[in-house]
DNA sequence: CGGCGACTTGAAACGTGTCAATTAGCGTGG
DNA sequence: CCACGCTAATTGACACGTTTCAAGTCGCCG
């Protein structure tokens, strides 16, 4: 695992060449801003280290000890609860701008397991660092607990999902939820864009079956509600999709 | 409703006399200390406003505007979030020492809706002065955050219990999970300990019908792991139930 | 070419939901 | 005191959604 020191300079990275909604990356800017300020020594306030990682690579074990926070730059991740049996529920997929754990801004452990699903590149915030900057800059501190409020929220309608939906809804919401936070970040061109999953972690993010997971996007294929091939997502029939998560 | 004002310093509520697991309420106590605290003027650091409903009443609703947090002094209540159509999914319980909603601490609206189960009395911190606070006296934040990072976990679990275990699994595993909360604040006598949920109740906790939910319960009756007559419930059984709730 | 992972499909079993009817408990008012 | 109406709990029969097991296809890479 490559593992590069430097602060943030280089607008190597795509964040910096797309228009983003503030909403949903104000925390991410405002760390990238903390990053390119220098104190009297010529240090930067906020160090961070590069990580460039392959498909399937863990950025964080459930109970590993962590002293840095990473933050997800370019690729797709996901952060999970494994099982004792093997068995997996995963909580939510990581974009560009995502903290791969919030835990981790307070405490040493993720409480999670996360993975990299494509080719994935993140930064490595120091924790204390990023602890002495929210105490320094309040208005920090306010954007990331509205992060954490976001991220509460998506939670709470994971587990109402989770709880109290269909097979159908779950996959209409999830493929509608990516579509919105892939369109934040201009990840999509028309209907279409990047959809790398495979059909088992659809299944372990909607708590389903691979088989059943099968059935149902089999299905929305034949109803014209979306085109997967390769891993291209096209949505067809947007409208019906909507109707079908119960969303507006 | 009543709402009388006053600093926290009567020893009037149940929580000062009896001995807790401070892991689980150290946030807690560092507010009422906090509350004991008068600066120059005579006046208390945090002031709060005490509450004493029935019931079934409406502590929160998901997206009204608050400017104070509650906090649980004495009884049952519960957090959940309604669905369109009527139906909710209760994401916890909420008992003596835990915040309505984590959320109101930061954010102006709770996300969730927040009912008393029994006759509940709280307290409404003022946010503001939560947040000076906190600024103020960063082991308060600390001590926040751990709090903000368990209830994390506990909705990851929750995730896992609804997006992946039988009906079974899951009221075993509610049962087991409130009796330690229970017994963390003293209030279980033996293997039994007051049990005010009415089925409808548990079945919204684990995403089951109320139908398969008495079932359920008949059928643990049945196996001899529990007793519940009125609103008494005794453990028989506590091995097997750990045994199908897949705990330790 | 062989092997492996991702995907697909069918048939049967299982868990849970739905509908409907019945019983028990409890406070209220006649 | 009992009848009434209400809510909570219970039970049966059946339908439906989802899982499980199993087999088979396809594409890719060594």
């Amino acid at each position: 695992m490559l593992a590069k020191y430097s602060s943030v300079t280089a607008p190597d990275n795509f964040l910096f060449s797309v228009g983003f909604a503030a909403h949903d990356l104000s925390f991410w800017h405002a760390l990238l801003e903390l990053s390119k300020i220098r104190s009297r020594e010529d240090a930067p306030t906020l160090s961070s280290t590069e990580h460039v990682i392959p498909p399937q690579t863990t950025i964080c074990h459930p109970t590993d000890w962590h002293d840095s926070v990473p933050v997800i730059c370019s690729g797709w991740a996901m952060s999970s609860v494994p099982m004792a049996s093997g068995r997996q529920q995963t909580i939510s997929f990581l974009l560009p701008g995502e903290i791969a754990s919030t835990a981790l801004m307070f405490g040493p452990t993720a409480g999670r397991l996360v993975q990299s699903i494509t080719d994935v590149t993140y930064r490595a915030f120091n924790r204390s660092e990023i602890k002495a900057a929210m105490s320094k800059h309040p208005e920090l501190l306010e954007k990331f607990s509205r992060v954490w409020i976001a991220e509460k929220l998506d939670t709470d309608q994971l587990c109402v999902d989770l709880g109290r939906r269909t097979g159908d809804e779950r996959l209409a919401r999830l493929i509608l939820k990516l579509t919105k936070k892939l369109a934040n970040r201009g990840m999509v061109r028309g209907q279409a864009f990047e959809f790398p999953l495979r059909q088992h972690q659809i299944a372990d993010a909607t708590g389903l079956t691979l088989v059943h997971i099968n059935r149902v996007l089999v299905s929305f294929r034949r109803k014209g509600l979306i085109e997967l091939d390769g891993r291209m997502l096209t949505i067809l029939n947007a409208d019906e999709l909507y109707r079908i998560a119960n969303l507006t």
